[in-house]
DNA sequence: CGAAATCTTGACCGATCTCAACTTACGTGG
DNA sequence: CCACGTAAGTTGAGATCGGTCAAGATTTCG
């Protein structure tokens, strides 16, 4: 649910906090001098818990960037449903859509917790980037992977069950986090249950089926033990 | 089903046509110069209907451009279903998880008609980007429309019924046209049932249902007549 | 500590998938 | 150019996964 209402909409403090360029993947590979450059066109903006970065139908003119916090994406269809996109955190960016062409946002963003954004206006980023190639390129990277994923997962939502798509996500959570065998879910679950195209009484039911055959062990609401990560492949 | 089998999967016959280059959409903001400098690292390739120009799994390490024909783009899941990601037409492009790190193919690439392509390798593409920033900059500006449409996609497969998805694609397809009222699906029913996420049956039901209800008129049986697009939104 | 949101569990229903048989269209070769 | 074989498309019947509605349990956070 849009919590349009319920949170004051306005950008936050905007103050010039010059380290937080410095923080960002995309320009870690430059030189000071260049930093210098990039920091005179990036904005750092701060939301509170809660806030809306932006709406979807909003014009769309800036690329954000999260140096800190975690940014929720999704849309919302015509009868209210809130379908996650992705998740940002530190490094990811969005708002792409904007830099080179008039458009308007296609999602919607929320602050989960309080962030810190570095915005890039759509023309400064384009002379930087035609000045700049290499930025260019990582971003270009950045989409490719982007890319590949969503077509995946449209893959996913579009030929799996329900109980796949879950014991993919959470063996995928597993090895990224490629430590002890408890995970914890970077979103709620009802969230979870929008991004992987379902809903949370359904995502329930099949947490609890593995969790009786053994595969998982749940441990307050958002961590999971793996017990038997080959068996969860098989389903 | 893919076909790698039932056809000769050797890259068909490698000429330089220095035209096609010019043909391709992100080069043509270029210098005549800077054109031939492009032909020199650009391979033209074609493949006859049904060829398969890579497989997923692949070692992925060029950019195909379509100069001419139409290429399909799926996925194949375990099971053996078929799920078609995109079809590229003249100036799409596809093959860009290769472009800035070693990777494999995502997804499988099969000429759908007698094709030409136009291969550029990942190492002299990256050269070129590295050179005429504006083309990465059209690159970018693409894979932007990709993405978005990609993840517009995934939640349209996630929450909305094949109905609807069906009604929308239809009408999406009705304006491209910006014709008669009669549209052509470019692909085959069995694709298209795939490339919306469902099964060839429920196509052809949901199909079926639109005829009765006066909204559609099926001609032949990849031309469609379009009655009723008022009514056929609102399902 | 208490309100509000999240999460869980149950019962039921329905859209869509599956399997199967049949029909139609296409393209290939004689 | 026609005939044939194969692939594509259609239609039917049955099964089921997952969504919806509803009530209750649990957690979070102010």
């Amino acid at each position: 649910m849009p919590k349009n209402n319920s949170c004051s909409h306005y950008l936050g403090s905007t103050h010039q906090h010059l380290g937080c360029v410095s923080l960002v993947p995309i320009f870690n590979h430059l030189e000071p001098e260049q930093m210098q450059e990039i920091m005179q066109v990036v904005r750092s903006v701060s939301f509170k818990k809660g806030e809306i970065m932006y709406n979807a139908g909003e014009l769309s003119d800036s690329l954000y960037i999260v140096n800190q916090g975690q940014i929720k994406i999704y849309h919302l269809t015509e009868d209210g449903k809130e379908q996650m996109i992705r998740l940002l955190n530190h490094g990811d960016f969005t708002g792409e859509l904007a830099l080179f062409q008039q458009s308007v946002h296609e999602a919607y963003a929320e602050a989960m917790v309080d962030s810190e954004i570095c915005m890039i206006n759509g023309a400064d980023l384009e002379k930087l980037l035609l000045k700049y190639p290499t930025i260019a390129l990582k971003i270009l990277k950045e989409f490719s992977n982007r890319l590949a994923h969503s077509e995946r997962h449209t893959t996913s939502v579009a030929t799996e069950r329900v109980e796949t798509r879950l014991a993919l996500y959470l063996v995928d959570l597993f090895e990224q986090a490629a430590g002890g065998q408890t995970i914890t879910l970077p979103m709620s679950k009802k969230d979870l249950a929008s991004f992987l195209g379902t809903t949370p009484e359904t995502l329930s039911r099949r947490l609890a089926d593995f969790e009786t055959a053994g595969y998982i062990e749940q441990q307050g609401q958002r961590n999971i033990k793996l017990l038997n990560i080959d068996d969860l492949l098989l389903v």
